[in-house]
DNA sequence: ACCTCCATTTCGGGA
DNA sequence: TCCCGAAGTGGAGGT
């Protein structure tokens, strides 16, 4: 039996059953009424509610609500999580140092708790991230302007390092950031800073940003700092494509 | 009963036990073996093993492994949820457009699945946000520096907006760019971009980044740039406490 | 440990 | 709707 379940757990049982389930590598998952009480990095209260609180092997507390994404309070990974039957409710409380901080659910009514031994080694596959297009840039850098040459990827300066950086047909140096999604002022700013570095011993640089998209005031941003933007729709469909993708994709 | 679990359910029981209990606002989670398909922003695969799945009322679908603070897979709100009986397998798969994508989720083998249909209206108090960081300078704008007059709080910009607009004893216009954690090169380049934008009109124009610290890589990138830093350690607790903190705390 | 940046970021606010 | 920036961002990769 991979999966236990206990409904409406009497308090004294949680303490017996969550903690051993849980530095057994087993998935516990409870469906409760609680409140939770957060201090660390910042300061935070939540009253009563009914919400479904996940705890982790590796110390991750999660508690959700009936809706969103995001967990409404939680521990990262690295937590210790204890579990203490009280006068009148039992806490489960997830601590970590650096930086030190602790979350504290208490939980007022506890409907059903569950441990799950689980076991998943399967790696993600993930295509259409920024470094398959940066693969496939580096295979096809034509595709951002002909006769283009990479010189280097990832190119390290003393602040973050450029993407790429190239040479053009007349070999002057082309500083080239890539991004996925449509370009911001913030990426724009990203590539200045970059450009700030080459400038004094090579006034002649270039420098283009390359993303599917950018708005009209982003491009005008560019073009008001001597930067270029290449739109590259294709090269983020060919990244996400897991076998390899020829030129005569962009004609 | 807030809670109704189905252990070891069959595959025709699955659909019909999801898909009303979603409708009717619940929140089910699914304890199973399952491979995972994602296709959008990105394209992913996970193959086969056991994780917690919970979906919600929203659209929201989640995958999570037995480590780890994030979902290996997920779809965020809005999308909807369908069940259906394969030859072999019972998929789950949420759908969105806007950007267009989806998650499938195949399960193999299903230990567990539960509905909980939770109310929750609590709203989240949490404190010690750069929001309170910025309503305590507002009213205390000494702690930066003697003399000074808060003229506008978040002043828009063409492009983003500045989180203060100030000037000096000697009213000389200020612009004061905040952060809640230590100052990074980001935070450099976003006040250089607003400096920009008054240095015309204005050249004595001067820029302070408020921060608990900042390296000192970071800090001569300021000065570098005529910036200038102000560490507000003491302004960041005063930020996370509820009652207001007098100036007294910094004398 | 620090620093930098990506993320299927999500989320909320303003124009 | 787009656009922008915060987040208790988390996570990976480099030095």
């Amino acid at each position: 039996m991979t999966v236990t379940t206990v409904s409406d757990p009497t308090p004294s049982e949680l303490p017996e059953f969550i903690e051993p389930a849980l530095s057994r590598g087993a998935l516990v998952t409870i469906q409760a009424e609680c409140e939770v009480e957060y201090a660390g990095r910042a300061e935070g209260y939540l009253g009563p509610g009914e919400r479904l609180i996940v705890c982790k092997m590796d110390g991750t507390v999660l508690v959700h609500r009936p809706t969103g994404h995001d967990p409404v309070n939680w521990q990262p990974p690295g937590s210790t999580v204890t579990v203490e039957e009280e006068a009148d409710a039992v806490t489960v409380t997830a601590r970590r140092s650096n930086p030190n901080e602790h979350i504290t659910i208490r939980l007022l009514t506890v409907f059903s708790v569950s441990k799950f031994t689980a076991e998943d080694t399967a790696p993600l596959e993930l295509s259409g991230t920024e470094e398959d297009m940066h693969a496939f840039l580096k295979e096809n850098p034509a595709v951002i302007e002909e006769g283009l040459r990479i010189i280097e990827h990832e190119r390290a300066t003393k602040y973050g390092s450029i993407d790429f950086f190239a040479r053009d047909v007349d070999g002057i140096p082309v500083l080239i950031e890539v991004k996925r999604r449509q370009a911001t002022h913030k990426h724009v700013d990203q590539l200045k800073r970059y450009m700030e570095l080459y400038r004094d011993s090579n006034p002649s640089v270039r420098g283009i940003l390359v993303a599917p998209t950018a708005s009209n005031d982003v491009q005008r941003d560019l073009r008001e700092n001597g930067l270029e933007f290449e739109s590259l729709e294709a090269a983020v469909d060919a990244a996400a494509d897991v076998q390899s993708t020829t030129l005569a994709d962009f004609e």
